[in-house]
DNA sequence: CGTATAGTTGATTAGTATCAACGCTAGTGG
DNA sequence: CCACTAGCGTTGATACTAATCAACTATACG
């Protein structure tokens, strides 16, 4: 979720040092929804938030929760999911460091929120947050624009869960999480697989079974390697590209 | 798209008369992206308006074109989409009277947008408007929660295509565009199809074949009634939700 | 009236789900 | 320290939903 180039205040590109830590949110100043914001701004903000440390495996609201809250991630990982009623699941993003969560739905969360590993998030009341907005411009466009990237990004993955194949959708999945690793300053290639099997196959529209046999099918090809089943090694990316895009193979 | 229940500043809710049109945007001011706008701000903002006026089919930009510019749908209806190298596609949304289209990309359009029906849009510059809504606190928060809406319904849309099977879809996507239609003050019943099947196959991750044999399906089931292909009746409200909702049947 | 296009229906295939068994890893307790 | 167990992941056999291929019908258009 929203992980939007920000505006260039700060910002020494992609380095390979843990990044400085925001006194607002917890997270990379580079990538939060803080960025931008002046000393003072970031005083005013940080005086709003309260940090939560939560262990892997925490709910931190349900879908239909009144939407009290927002949230940003400083550390750690989660997914966002909806369920059906006879308990299908769509997981419908994976935060990391700098994402936002929670925003809007007047009529409560349309989503569970959930850590995947143990995770640092720090909240804002939504109604204090959002008088703050009203009072700070910058504030206001740098959510908007997160918003706006998120949108962009779901209509993306509605492209992948209607139209691609198993194969396509594993190789952007991966590709992705690549992608999304280098943002946040991270090497591009053992990419780390926070969520389960499960919650993989929840996200591509698929079952555990065709998730694990994808594996092992991009294995054998050499596109990847799987040290162990939380790491993957990216082999060959022009032509995992060219799967994800659907292209020949 | 963003079909938000606007800040009820005029709105004499759902009438059944054509509602007033808005010389900002030309569609019904109630559910535009001005709604709740001042008399001088709405002046203001129809200075940079231009309108177009377009026949159905008709590529508005496409995926990947410079965005220069964001629209308003005024009237009829347009499909916005993606596609992947082979001709695979995939409806993002289907858009109506008041919704808004165009926002955001850097880098170019992220989707086509093509009209269904002759259809009225007006259009404003990308750069004037992003100045002209920093000067205008109650536009960027509207805009603002037009695009989160949209987020939220891109979230739904993510449920249907990796979780519900071919009859779900069909039975959401009918009771979808039934609640639009009421929000634009239109009747509940006899929804109205500008789409042909293959869009709706492509909004719902099917083929046309599967479309029109769902469509027989719920007709059997005396669910709906097709008068002509284009037009719809749903006959049972209720076992239409519980079938979307992924309930017994 | 004839043709082209969109939509429907049928027969068959294919891709992924389901059901089932098995292996690996990590944590537990003896 | 090592066997035991539980849960996760992998692999195999089969089933099923929806796709594909094909024919036909209805509707719109010249």
């Amino acid at each position: 979720m929203n992980v939007v180039p920000p505006p260039d205040v700060d910002a020494p590109a992609a380095t390979r040092e843990p990044p400085e830590l925001c006194r607002a949110c917890g997270s990379s100043r580079r990538l939060a929804f803080c960025a931008g914001l002046s000393r003072d701004e970031i005083r005013q903000l940080s005086s709003l938030r309260s940090g939560l440390n939560l262990p892997a495996g925490t709910p931190v609201f349900r879908e239909g929760d009144p939407a009290e809250w927002v949230y940003s991630v400083s550390t750690g990982a989660l997914k966002l999911y909806k369920l059906l009623s006879d308990g299908r699941r769509q997981i419908v993003c994976f935060l990391f460091p700098g994402d936002l969560f929670g925003l809007g739905s007047d009529d409560g969360y349309a989503y569970t929120a959930e850590t995947l590993v143990p995770t640092q998030i720090c909240r804002f009341s939504q109604r204090k947050l959002e008088t703050f907005r009203g009072a700070t411009p910058r504030l206001e466009r740098r959510i908007f624009a997160m918003t706006l990237h998120d949108l962009l990004a779901a209509q993306e993955q509605m492209l992948l869960l209607g139209r691609k194949t198993a194969r396509e959708k594993v190789a952007s999945f991966v590709l992705d999480l690549s992608r999304r690793a280098t943002l946040r300053g991270l090497p591009e290639n053992p990419v780390t697989l926070p969520m389960s099997r499960a919650d993989i196959a929840d996200y591509l529209g698929l079952t555990i079974e065709t998730v694990s046999r994808i594996f092992s099918h991009l294995k054998r090809a050499k596109l990847i390697e799987l040290p162990d089943s939380s790491r993957v090694i990216l082999l060959d990316l022009p032509q995992l590209e060219m799967l994800a895009e659907g292209l020949p193979s």
